[in-house]
RNA sequence: GGGCGGUUAGCUCAGCUGGUAGAGCAUCUCGUUUACACCGAGAGGGUCAGCGGUUCGAACCCGUUACCGCCCACCA
């Protein structure tokens, strides 16, 4: 007997354990075998299991487990990305806690905390990855920054090969170019790391002055855009929602062809606060049609006026300090100066309306760009920075889609792809903080400008390196052949780097472990001290983790990945890096395939969120959590607090009892149950519930097997079995197992969850288990052999099946069952089973059965007889169907047959059915009301009718029978003789009773 | 402004190659038997968003409209 329920929250830990002590999770690295590999999409350190880490590693790893099970060499690399920004932030709000900052402490002692931190809590994630069953082989974990501590850890130098490669291939260059810029992280960060806000904002329409007395005649237009006359205008109005920027403006710009300004081309204006004389330029970058027609150009501060600018020659002003604050520069007011961007604004809307020269203010919605870490605005910045030259890898990640080396799931993320592929920036990738991959150049001052890299001392931080040796050639063997040899384009330095900083010759004297340091040669240089971005080494990661720049065996045989398994969020972030760098390097694709999966949203179909207090916590489905715990959790991250009460109470509304402890396997089952493709999954609570129940079904039906002594047999042949009931079962087993893996194969997770979970609960437990009681507790021995050994084979069947879906309750039955088993459910065969095994024939009988059996329940119901009232049953033919006396068993306790007799003709008050065109009658009179059976037939026959009629309007019509294909033709015609057929009997039946 | 997706039972969603519209939950009725009440049997419930087209035949293909959601985009 076993328990009553499975008990995931004793179970899952313990079962977890046994796979993972066993190596199960591990690659066999057999050449003979066929590889398949899937490398996780590395979420953060800082991260917690959301539901979107449940869904996506629920899909890797049923396909892992199928794939597994299926006999390739199977590897699920695990690891966690170090994510930069996201990382910084989490430690330097905990230092700030204990009122401690960051650029206080320095560099060194930062990372040594962050370090500290991502020992402490990095392993969160992954441990929580352990509790959903995910079969990663955790022996091969990696972190995009490496391990310092392991020498053999080659994510680093990945990295640092990565960087030099592309600069010696031109792929990589230092340009001071405009750049969004995050004042609050004060960084550079790229496009896809901004976002844009639709907020109330307003244009300010300002009055630049003419210079040298010019004036000229502005039209004056009606409603209508009619020109109806001239006003003489001594300045000129454009139109702004940046009113402050104008203090960095260098000229304004109008269309060449704008009529009403071509005389003021190439005169000046005097830009009011600061004085100065800017030209008046043509330029096709202006549209007549909006405003005034006349554009104020800030080069430093706008990437539009930064390309006008550049076509006029125009050297940019910058005005804005890395905070955001404007620059104490010449000509500025002093009360300007420091002044954050919004301050300042209002300062310069009040200068220009103390001097009249504030014609308007409108009101609209403007698009503000906003940090997608910080939240604050955005400032496009002028700065020195590395960017990766993208459009010729872009192009090759490209054609790798069109010509399907690569093929996304669903297809149409393919265009979503191409498309910005083809409009595609150049990609800046460093970022000025001190969490991630150190850029490795250094700027050196005395023996040359260029910098060089290095394949080593990647967390060198602060210290500059100092080469020492004992005479000149050697030290420039030392510093320059060791290095790969990096060219600075124009030897500009890098942001706060140091430069031609003259030689500490105590600190190369300590370096060089030289006490006398006599006659030595030394050279001290600087690292950049910027990081790279965070998906510059996500971008390696297919390779990276492989042992990538080493030709590892794990790489000869791992890469390409079979199929990379994602959001869509991650496209451009992730999966259009990978392609790029995985072609530049492997010069093949990173992945076969691509399958992008749902989002899950809250059961409003909103995007989970801490800070609206929508997030379903998938460790709280798994563990159960009481009303109280998840109003505490939801209300804690709340990004408005006024909001908490709301919250509070939709949560207590939505989840009056909080959770159960569903166990991973329901949550599971119920992800993929929805993953249906290009979806959105909508997280339905009850459904989790719904598929608990059916692990306890399952359960519960092998607590039946193992009452009836149902034991698997390891010599038992499907194709031996001589019962009807057996040959239908087995048959059944082979078409929902060809149904599972077709689907699987075809990442149709949803029907594949169904197929398995309908054959399971209908085609076994409601049928099969029900139809072999008699013969389990019965006489005939061979019968009841044959039907134990099947009986267990089909559950076994069933058990594989669902296990990638439900690996815990499965691995536990299996274990349980199967007494003496030594090997584990997750390392068996799958079902790979020979169609030669559907018998039709025996299917047949046993579809007559269940209709029968359907039909009896069917109308017994209708007219109310209890099941407690057992009844004859009456075959009204010439000979008894000889599979009523086979089955006389069955139908006594399924369908409350007493026993089973030929009669001519149905007895008053007996109820009616049509079998395969035979009448069937259960006498019971005086239990039932003639009137309402009379009904009862009346309606039935009705329905028939409208279907027969429906059917005679398709066969009436000779385009139908003429241009339709035969079969479909004949399948109308054999509905409609069935039809026909079952109509005559009942109308007989109605005859009877009346 | 460009692109993508959605609209099917009260709710949440399936519906693959165009050929008899399905499931779970909820609702209603009834619960006997050697697995299971996290259960069993049965029932009701549909103008497949609207309009037009292609087709012998459309939930499905094409066009269009409406509404909802998402992504991308430099409108001063």
């Amino acid at each position: 007997m076993l328990d009553k329920t499975f008990n995931p929250t004793e179970a899952e830990p313990r079962l977890y354990k046994k796979w993972e002590d066993s190596g199960a999770f591990q690659p066999k690295m057999d050449t003979s075998l066929e590889a398949y590999s899937i490398v996780i999409p590395p979420p953060n350190v800082t991260g917690n299991l959301h539901m979107g880490h449940a869904v996506n590693n629920t899909i890797q790893d049923i396909l892992i487990r199928f794939e597994r099970m299926r006999g390739k060499d199977v590897l699920w690399q695990p690891g966690a990305d170090h994510a930069g920004i996201a990382t910084q932030m989490v430690v330097e709000r905990k230092l700030a806690t204990e009122g401690k900052a960051r650029k206080e402490m320095g560099r060194e002692e930062f990372l040594s905390h962050v370090w500290d931190w991502k020992k402490e809590s990095g392993g969160n994630i992954t441990q929580q990855l352990r509790r959903l069953g995910a079969s990663c082989d955790w022996s091969r974990e990696k972190f995009t920054l490496g391990n310092p501590e392991d020498p053999s850890d080659k994510m680093a130098e990945a990295v640092t090969k990565a960087f030099v490669e592309m600069y010696n291939d031109g792929l990589i260059y230092r340009d001071k170019r405009l750049v969004n810029w995050d004042p609050h992280f004060q960084s550079a960060i790229s496009d896809l790391e901004v976002e844009t806000k639709t907020v109330n904002g307003h244009y300010w329409h300002l009055r630049y002055p003419l210079a040298d007395g010019v004036s000229y005649a502005h039209p004056i237009m009606d409603e209508d855009g009619n020109v109806t006359g001239h006003e003489t205008r001594d300045y000129l109005v454009v139109a702004t929602s940046r009113p402050e920027t104008m203090l960095g403006d260098t000229c304004v710009a109008v269309h060449p062809d704008d009529e009403r300004y071509t005389d003021l081309v190439g005169k000046e204006i005097i830009l009011p606060i600061v004085n100065r004389r800017i030209p008046i330029i043509a330029d096709e970058y202006p549209d007549p049609e909006k405003g005034s027609g006349a554009v104020k150009i800030t080069p430093a501060h706008d990437f539009n006026d930064y390309e006008v600018g550049k076509r006029a020659g125009h050297t940019p002003i910058s005005i804005l300090n890395e905070k955001a604050e404007i620059l104490p520069l010449e000509g500025i007011p002093q009360d300007l100066h420091g002044l954050p961007v919004k301050r300042a604004r209002k300062n310069v809307v009040a200068y220009f309306e103390r001097a009249g020269l504030l014609n308007h203010v409108e009101d609209l919605q403007i698009e503000q760009p906003v940090g997608d870490r910080s939240g604050v605005i955005i400032e496009p910045l002028l700065t020195d920075q590395w960017f990766v030259d993208t459009e010729k890898m872009a192009a090759d990640a490209m054609d790798a889609v069109e010509d399907g080396r690569t093929e996304f799931f669903p297809a149409n993320w393919k265009k979503t792809y191409d498309h910005w592929m083809n409009n595609i920036q150049p990609w800046c990738i460093s970022r000025q903080l001190w969490w991630g991959h150190q850029i490795p150049a250094w700027y050196g001052p005395s023996i040359s400008k260029d910098p060089i890299s290095s394949m080593n001392h990647y967390y060198d931080f602060d210290n500059p390196i100092i080469f020492c040796a004992a005479t000149e050639e050697e030290l420039h063997k030392n510093a320059f052949e060791y290095y790969s040899n990096i060219k600075m384009p124009d030897g500009t330095p890098a942001i706060g780097g140091g430069t031609n900083i003259v030689p500490d010759r105590a600190t190369a004297i300590k370096y060089c472990n030289d006490p006398d340091g006599a006659g030595m040669y030394y050279i001290q240089l600087y690292r950049d001290p910027d990081v790279l971005d965070t998906w510059f080494s996500s971008g390696l990661w297919p390779f990276s983790t492989m042992g990538w720049p080493e030709q590892t065996p794990e790489l000869e045989r791992f890469y390409p990945g079979s199929v990379l398994v994602t959001a869509f969020d991650i496209i451009f972030f992730w999966v259009a890096r990978m392609m790029m760098q995985g072609l530049h390097f492997m010069g093949d694709v990173p992945f076969k395939q691509v399958y992008i999966h749902a989002l899950v949203l809250d059961e409003q179909g909103k995007k989970m969120s801490k800070s609206i207090g929508n997030t379903i916590d998938p460790l709280d489905l798994i563990d159960g959590i009481d009303i109280e715990g998840l109003v505490e959790k939801r209300t804690r991250g709340l990004k408005n607090p006024d909001k908490a009460p709301q919250v509070a109470k939709a949560t207590r509304k939505a989840y009056p009892d909080g959770f159960e402890a569903f166990g991973a396997d329901a949550l599971r089952f119920t992800l993929a149950a929805m993953a249906g493709m290009g979806r959105d999954i909508k997280l339905s609570v009850e459904r989790i519930a719904g598929y608990r129940n059916f692990g306890t079904k399952l359960w519960s039906a092998a607590n039946f097997g193992q009452m009836n002594a149902c034991q698997p047999q390891a010599d038992f042949d499907p194709a031996s079995v001589d019962l009807a009931l057996n040959k239908w079962i087995i048959s059944e087993t082979v078409k929902t197992s060809a149904e599972v893996t077709r689907c699987l194969e075809a990442y149709r997770f949803n029907d594949a969850a169904d197929a398995a979970y309908k054959f399971a609960w209908d085609t076994f437990c409601a049928w099969y288990l029900e139809l072999s009681k008699p013969i389990l507790s019965g006489e005939d021995a061979g019968q009841k052999s044959e039907t134990q050994a099947t009986f267990a084979w089909v559950l076994d069947q069933i058990l594989k099946l669902l296990h990638p879906f439900m690996p815990f309750i499965t691995e536990e039955l299996w274990g349980k069952i199967g007494e003496g088993r030594d090997e584990m459910l997750i390392l068996t065969a799958w079902p790979d089973l020979s169609d030669s095994l559907i018998q039709e024939a025996a299917s047949a009988d046993i579809d007559w059965l269940q209709t029968l059996i359907g039909n009896i329940r069917s109308v017994r119901a209708d007219m109310n007889i209890p099941p407690s009232k057992k009844a004859p049953l009456l075959m009204l033919a010439d000979k008894l169907d000889p599979r009523l006396a086979a089955y006389a068993e069955q139908l006594s306790p399924m369908a409350r047959v007493e026993h089973v007799e030929l009669a001519d003709t149905a007895p008053r008050g007996a109820l009616q059915t049509v079998v395969d065109g035979v009448t069937y009658a259960i006498p019971l009179e005086g239990l039932i009301d003639l009137g309402e059976e009379r009904a009862r037939l009346a309606k039935e026959i009705e329905k028939i009718e409208a279907e027969i009629a429906k059917i005679d309007k398709k066969l009436s019509n000779p385009n139908f029978t003429d241009k339709a294909p035969p079969n479909v033709v004949q399948i109308q015609h054999d509905r409609k003789t069935a039809f026909v057929e079952e109509k005559l009997k009942l109308e007989e039946a109605l005859g009877d009773i009346a």
